[in-house]
DNA sequence: GCCAGTATCGCACGATCGTTCGTTACTGAC
DNA sequence: GTCAGTAACGAACGATCGTGCGATACTGGC
């Protein structure tokens, strides 16, 4: 049952960055089982549906992002350094010299208009990102650092534009100034409210 | 001839509203026949290629967005009013009650990482967009309006994030709030560098 | 009303899609 | 070393994919 585990583990890591490259929704189980030197049937025996796959996929996506980006972060000091140790490490690891992670921001535009599972559970990841950002936010105002009237749901949602202008000036126009105009814009906001 | 260039205009119109709920990649010929009631060949024979078809639906995105945004908001009042005038079209035009007008803000995360015509073209209009408001950012200084060190770029990048994490908000999260909080932004972005 | 030109069709092609099933190869506990 | 349990396989399914081709229906200029 460990080789089990292990082989499914394999396939959602390959999955994601497949996925990454054509899409959630192009993901295809015998390009999947190709890349894996796997039967078709052999692969699909460990998901029994293309949704699961995807599901599972994007589970995946979600858990690494996790590892690599918030949990670390919300190990920095409480406030402001929190808060930009958040925003440097979704920066490192949304620019595409460190592909596969954000997958669930590729996805959300694909699945915004077609209802079903995948659809709502992207939409509770991107909630969930923006409750975490509000809340450490919050951490910054009981701690001093940030003005005691901020709207911490209007900055988690600066923020976030913030970083979806980087990830498509970084990955669709290339544009070498994407990252430092991502920081002046990141600093303006925080700026604005700070003490 | 007239009754050709109407089918494929028909067919173009009907392209656009699929492509913006199953992505521009899970584009299909035999569905987008269907919808038509026509049948695969004869509609294929408009396009010679699934790629070309793609390419005209961009292309249609486009010159849609441009009609009922672009052009409209640079007849208005040069600077401030004008760019107001862009950002609450682009705002109008971009959310879920008016369905497919943006569609190349969503094919951009979908082809980000598959080179190709459709990637090249998605980007060009991208710089085309970030272009535009720069520029119309530029006639608010020499109006007068903006602060003479207003760095044109960056506002547009700025710009272009407070629009992104609105589709997102609007149509992934079904945010009641996405309009007001993309107001509350744009506004912040435009009294940093007012006069 | 004819006729050149074109728009549309039906049919077929090989490939690939997701999925099922019965069989074989392997794993790990005893 | 045996044996139950599971992982992986090959073959096949009907459906659909993008694409070609020859036949047919329609269009608009004369």
């Amino acid at each position: 049952m460990d080789k089990g585990v292990q082989t499914r583990d394999a396939i959602l890591d390959t999955g994601v960055e497949v996925a990454f490259s054509v899409g959630l929704g192009g993901l295809t189980i015998g390009a999947l089982a190709e890349r894996r030197r796997m039967s078709k049937s052999g692969l699909f025996a460990h998901f029994r549906s293309k949704e699961a796959l995807q599901l599972a996929v994007l589970e995946r996506a979600r858990e690494t992002f996790t590892d690599l980006v918030l949990r670390p972060a919300l190990a920095a000091p409480r406030g402001e350094p929190r808060l930009r140790e958040l925003f440097e490490r979704w920066l490192t690891y949304g620019s595409k010299r460190i592909p596969g992670v954000c997958l669930f921001v590729k996805a959300a535009t694909e699945f915004d208009e077609q209802p079903g599972r995948l659809r709502d559970r992207l939409a509770e990841n991107h909630q969930d990102m923006l409750d975490t950002i509000a809340q450490v936010c919050r951490t910054g105002v009981s701690a001093g650092h940030l003005r005691a009237d901020t709207d911490a749901e209007q900055f988690a949602h600066d923020m976030y534009g913030v970083l979806l202008v980087f990830y498509l000036t970084d990955r669709l126009l290339d544009d070498p100034a994407a990252e430092r105009r991502t920081r002046v814009a990141f600093d303006a906001l925080l700026d604005a409210i700070r003490t």
